[in-house]
DNA sequence: GATCCCGTTCACGATACGTGAACAGTTATG
DNA sequence: CATAACTGTTCACGTATCGTGAACGGGATC
């Protein structure tokens, strides 16, 4: 048959290697499905069944996917992928207690969430006994914008910085609370840097509130957020009884200090805090 | 995913997809080194820096890499993919409650195992209040052999599966105490499949014991195994104080029973097991 | 200022990637 | 029970593209 060469060649430029976005586009629509067969995959993608099944032999070969009563799935190699790259940050180990007596002190969701190209990322949860789980999981990405911890996050950003975040993500509308307008994102950012904390009424989920504390760098740039997070009864209850503000904050900056002191292994005694 | 560095692509044979292989390559000596420049991946990996830069180009465009201070390293967004994977698991909602109420009871670090691609997979960690963290992260695989919650679930794994298990992994010495016999594991085994029971002295690390017991499908065989773990010294002083057996086992009968509630949605029960 | 080493780009040749069709099992459907 | 309608797998082929080595330009560091 002579037909052409049509292959709707992706929105990629030529500087990368496609076979390697076709056995991403697979694994993501492993992730999003949870397995596929085939037939179904190749449908879903556009692609031959001869291609799917060649990358998907690959994968398998590789250990990153598993076949199970006749149909693919991810293997848990992504999971010792993520976190051993979690675990390269000494930002998880040293927050950890933390995260934890956080938790407990507010009964709730406590959680570390880190900015990566320009979203903001969870990098642990840790959770209330009794309480129900985190809505997002950890290394889950959403939007800088529209959550407690990434306004606290943008808003210890340089300027110039924070604008190129805002004009490369936007402010995706999640819910009705989200604040879609610049100006007023703009204006909240001023008194969460004031403040070093933040809010979140439901501006991600309905019905989920969210407070958070910086912690910086010796910059003062923002590295990385606390946060609590929980529905929204049950926050806007405790934010009358707790002192919010300090608690979480008081979490942010033990963590932002152990931070500091753990360069240069075998330390030289308590100094202070470090440069750089 | 083979133990050490990754064979050369020319031991694949030619079903395989190369630029996929040498993408993960990549991706995995990120993994071994943390971060890393194109030249000095190129050397690890004798390609052209033209190729490396390329490949990194391409997981930068995906979002599996960063490029920080000049260097790269994986993204956060293998964290996402693999608790993702997890996710998908109800075996990893039903147990937390039954491994933070373990975790608590013996002032240890409680964790289930689930077999994957012939190995041992942690898919999750709890560990009591002020124990140190666990020496594994969720995500690792370790050897079945020479771990008692592998242990565990050979023992209760048909004949002829737990025998090709056996002959593709071997019984790899991993301390002086690793089992590495084959007929002294296998009456191991038998003991720890009458008693649903089995341990693990410092066969895996030095000074580190485990418990464990299985969590067993309807058909009797293994799906995964709960396990307790901890210093030498202190799981022997406790060895005499509490009934392992007992504690362990009730945790993994308690999660096998809520299993079998929560089946309704159709596709492939979690099985755990990639057959290759 | 010269040298080193870095990351990046480029043209080109050989590789192997993607395709569509054919094949072989397994499960529906009559 | 046959047959149809699915699967997943293999294969030959043409061509897109992958990997290479060399050249380019920018920072560090002597």
């Amino acid at each position: 048959m002579d037909d052409r060469p049509l292959p709707p060649a992706e929105a990629f430029d030529s500087r990368v290697a496609r076979t390697t976005v076709t056995s991403f586009r697979m694994i993501e629509a492993l992730e999003g499905g949870g397995y596929a067969g085939v037939s179904q995959l190749a449908a879903d993608l556009s692609l031959s069944k001869g291609t799917v099944h060649k990358h998907l032999t690959t994968l398998r070969e590789l250990g990153y996917v598993v076949r199970e009563d006749g149909q693919y799935r991810l293997s848990l190699a992504f999971l010792g992928l993520g976190t051993s790259v979690r675990g390269r940050t000494e930002l998880y180990e040293v927050s950890r207690d933390h995260l934890a007596n956080l938790a407990e002190a507010t009964e709730e969701v406590a959680s570390v969430m880190v900015p990566e190209r320009h979203w903001g990322v969870y990098l642990s949860h840790t959770r209330s006994a009794g309480v129900e789980s985190a809505t997002r999981r950890e290394g889950e990405r959403v939007p800088l914008t529209a959550t407690a911890g990434g306004k606290v996050i943008l808003a210890h950003l340089p300027d110039d910085e924070r604008d190129r975040i805002l004009d490369e993500r936007g402010l995706p509308a999640l819910t009705e609370n989200t604040v879609t307008d610049r100006d007023e994102l703009l204006a909240e950012l001023r008194t969460a840097r004031d403040n070093r904390f933040a809010h979140d009424r439901g501006e991600l989920e309905p019905d989920r509130h969210c407070v958070a504390a910086p912690i910086t760098g010796p910059d003062g740039t923002a590295v990385a957020a606390v946060t609590v997070s929980g529905p929204a009864e049950r926050m806007t209850e405790k934010a009358t009884r707790l002192d919010f503000p300090s608690i979480v904050g008081s979490t942010a900056t033990a963590i932002q200090n152990r931070l500091g002191r753990e360069r240069s292994d075998d330390g030289p005694a308590d100094s202070g805090e470090g440069q750089l």
